[in-house]
Formats: structure tokens, sequence, C-alpha cells
DNA sequence: CGCCGTGCGTCACTTAATGACATACTGTCG
DNA sequence: CGACAGTATGTCATTAAGTGACGCACGGCG
């Protein structure tokens, strides 16, 4: 293609998105049937329909083709905890509106979940892969750290919001590889349907790994009280 | 190289790791004096004495030549933590362990920290290094997981051992981030050569990453004994 | 219409990375 | 001590990843 006719609207950033996530889509496919060392960038940028060079344009490496299809899902969950009200409990917020989300997810956005939760097992076994996904996870990571910065009302760089972040980042992370594992060894999703229960576990993991930090409500403006160690242990989730 | 002189004995394994190691300094010294982009893998043999062939043998890509000197502070906390008794607390073992390990640290043992810490610093700001860097800090995260495991009596693939291995590894990644800023911003190594609270704030990131499951001392045998010395105030964790 | 900014394709080029083969070193057995 | 096996290294040739420089097509704007 190139040229013309191509997906029109939007910014200029909504194009770039577009582009990158279509070349991602074809590299994911390419990856998992054939290998990550089997598929070459020219492969990729065939399949995607525009030159070698616009491929390393958008992206720093073969690997980090994969990225946007990766980054896909947790974006998803990011975007939801962007509107979490801070009235509301983690697990509340996340069992009713992972599922509305759910509801309305294009045809398209579920063909590319499975294709990142591909990648996420390709990644097991790949180490150039698992790189992309290590990669995506971080940024994943500084989305959270904003969101907790803000919910705890403490800047952005504060150790404690980091620390936290990254340990529900990771969490999120683990969970999301023995889904996805899970998921491609049973063949489909069955079982993994099941939004609410799956939010439950997410709630509860970012929960524990923050030591109860992160899952309460918040009161409409305070921080989280005085900083430090020391956070009194929260009667915590019920079980769930 | 060569030739000759190479230093001697050891393992087949000890002796890859020498070479590993040294070609990691090499490269981590290259790629902090003049940045990631402008240093060449055929600059990084010459400097450790080897052909070009012998570092893509040992390694991967250019970038992943700085894992083995990003790895070492995480494999010395490693190390430590595989000898932690199970009556022990974490606390405890790590504030009087620690120490008696950097007490006995050879010379070259503080340059390759400092090294590391570089490295680890601009892993912020390439996006190569930080590949790397987070690809040291999964391999950290799955010898965390093989000691909890361990040490919680459950198998190696467990959910809740993955998870938990995943948060500890998490907050000490941003506390290792953390600490390499401030002592490289500080020009030298004041005030963070105090290990015991070093320690104390690793032992307190870990411990409430894991919401006190990891940290507390266990039963000789079993499993997390939930009566014994447990949570004082845990509400029951949920069956996962 | 002419002008500018942007994104893409083409081509030439650098260098990261691998394969194939010859050689040198290490430790072992006779 | 000397032949032997195994492994690590070097050299050379080659592929493929990734970059720079340039020209062109498109779309907006006065």
């Amino acid at each position: 293609m190139a040229s013309g006719g191509r997906g029109g609207g939007g910014t200029a950033e909504q194009r770039r998105a577009r582009v990158r996530l279509e070349i991602s889509r074809e590299a994911a496919r390419l990856f998992w049937a054939q290998g990550v060392a089997a598929t070459s960038g020219a492969q990729i940028a065939g399949a995607a329909g525009v030159s070698t060079r616009t491929v390393w344009r958008h992206f720093r490496s073969k690997e980090s083709c994969a990225e946007p299809v990766v980054t896909q899902g947790a974006l998803a969950l990011v975007r939801v905890l962007r509107r979490w009200p801070r009235h509301s409990s983690l697990e509340e917020h996340l069992v009713t509106e992972l599922s509305a989300v759910r509801g309305t997810l294009p045809p398209a956005g579920l063909a590319d979940e499975l294709l990142g939760m591909r990648m996420i097992v390709l990644a097991g076994t790949e180490p150039a892969l698992r790189t992309a996904w290590l990669m995506a996870c971080d940024q994943t990571e500084r989305e959270l750290g904003v969101i907790i910065g803000e919910r705890l009302g403490r800047p952005v760089g504060d150790l404690e919001v980091r620390t936290h972040a990254a340990a529900a980042a990771a969490v999120v992370r683990v969970l999301d590889e023995h889904i996805g594992a899970a998921v491609l060894a049973d063949a489909d999703l069955t079982g993994y349907r099941d939004v609410p229960s799956l939010s439950r576990h997410f709630a509860h993991a970012i929960h524990t790994a923050t030591r109860g930090i992160v899952g309460e409500p918040v009161g409409p403006v305070g921080p989280v009280g005085p900083g430090g160690p020391g956070e009194p242990d929260e009667p915590g989730e019920p079980a769930a």
C-alpha cells in the first residue's frame, strides 16, 4: 500500500498507532506460525503491506514489533483503572467495569487478545520475545504508577508509589502469563470467560502485592496517611 | 587471544562465567563512556581481548553484554537468601548476612557494583539497556521463586509462589534503581554504605510486597503454618 | 496555484549476528 | 610421557537487522 487510500482520519498520532498495530498483528501472526528466528523483517513488512524501511521506522527491533498487540490487554486494564472512582474498592470497580468493557469488545479486539496471549506464551521460550513482553509490562508499570500516585496523593516519582506500582504490575504480569498458558493449553477460552472471577483474582493480587494500600476506597482527596512503613494492616479484602 | 595466560582453572562453567563477566565489564565501561549506540561489538571484543565471534558466542546481542555485571548485585542477594534459615526472619537474616558479605567483598567486586549501578541508571534512558536490565531481573525472579517455593513448601510452578516472587523481585528492582540513581547523583556511595539500614529496607519491601507471607520465620518443614508464627491479623487468604 | 510539513519507498551502506571449518587448549587414559 | 576426546577460540564468508540520504506523493493552507 502504500499510499493513498489507507485508513484515513485522526490525529497523526492515532494514524501512527494504527500502522504500528497493523504491523504488529502481522508480526505476531508470523512469530506464532514460524517462530521468531525464522521470521525476517522483510517478511513482516510484506505481510503488513509496507516497506521494510517503514517497519524499522516504527520499531526499534524485530522483536519489539510484538509490543503493540501484547500491550493491548494490559492497556485495557489501565484504561479501566483510570476511571476508578476514589470511593469504590478495586474489586468492585474491576468486577463491574471489566465485564462492561469486555461486553463492548469488537471482534478484532478478541483476535488481538488471542494474538497477545500467544505472544506471552511464546515469550516463555523465546528470549527475544521475552524482552518485548517485559518492556510492555514496564510500560504498564509506569502508567500504573501515575494512577496509584494520583490515588494516594503522592508525587509520581515517590518511592513508595513506584514500589507499589512495580509489585502490582508484576503480579498482573504473572497472572497474564498464567492465564495465557491456561487458555492456550485448554484449546480455547473456556473457563476464562468468567470475567468477574478473573477480575476478583486481579483485584486480590494487586491488593495483596501492595499490602492493601492499593485497593481500598480512599477519601475524596487525602493521601494515605503517614507515609511510611507501618501502614496498619487494613482488615483486608474479604476472601474471594 | 589472545591466548596464553588466560585465567586458568575451574569448571568449564566457571570459566565460561569468568569470560562472560570479563566481556561484560568492558562492555559496561564502554556503554557508560560512549553510550550504547556508539559502541560496536568489535570495540567490545577488542577491549576484552577476544574476537567478535567469541562475543556473539557468549551473548545473544550487544545489549545483553551488560547482563552479567548488572546481575551480580541481585545475585549476591539471592545467594544470601539461599542461606536463609527457616527459623529466622527476613530482616534479621539480611541485616546480619548482607553486612557480612559486604565485608568480605574483594575490591573488584566493588568496581563491578559501581559498574552495575551505572548500567541500571543508563537503562533509565537507553531502551536497549533497559531490556537487558529487565531480563536480569526476570532471572532473579526465577531464582527467588525457587527459594520462596522451598520456604513455603510449595511446588515451583505454583501460582502463588510465582506472584510472590514476582512482587518481591519487582520491589527489589525498584529499590535497586532508586539506590543506583541516588548513588550516582550523590557522586559517591556516601550514605548507602549503611548496609543494615538498606537491608531493612529490602526486607520490609519484600515483606510488604508479599503481604507478610515471605519474611516471617516458618516452621521446620511445613508450608506457611498459619497457626504459628503467622501474620498477626491476616484475614484468610482466599483459596486461589 | 505554489508552498510546506509529513510519511513513505528506494537505494546504498553499516554492523549485528550466524555457519562452517581449522586450530589450540584442557583434562584423561594408557 | 603421548595419543585422544571434548570444548573454546579464531578466521572467513554470509545473512539479515537496522540507519542515512534522497526523492516523491499526499494533504493542508494562504
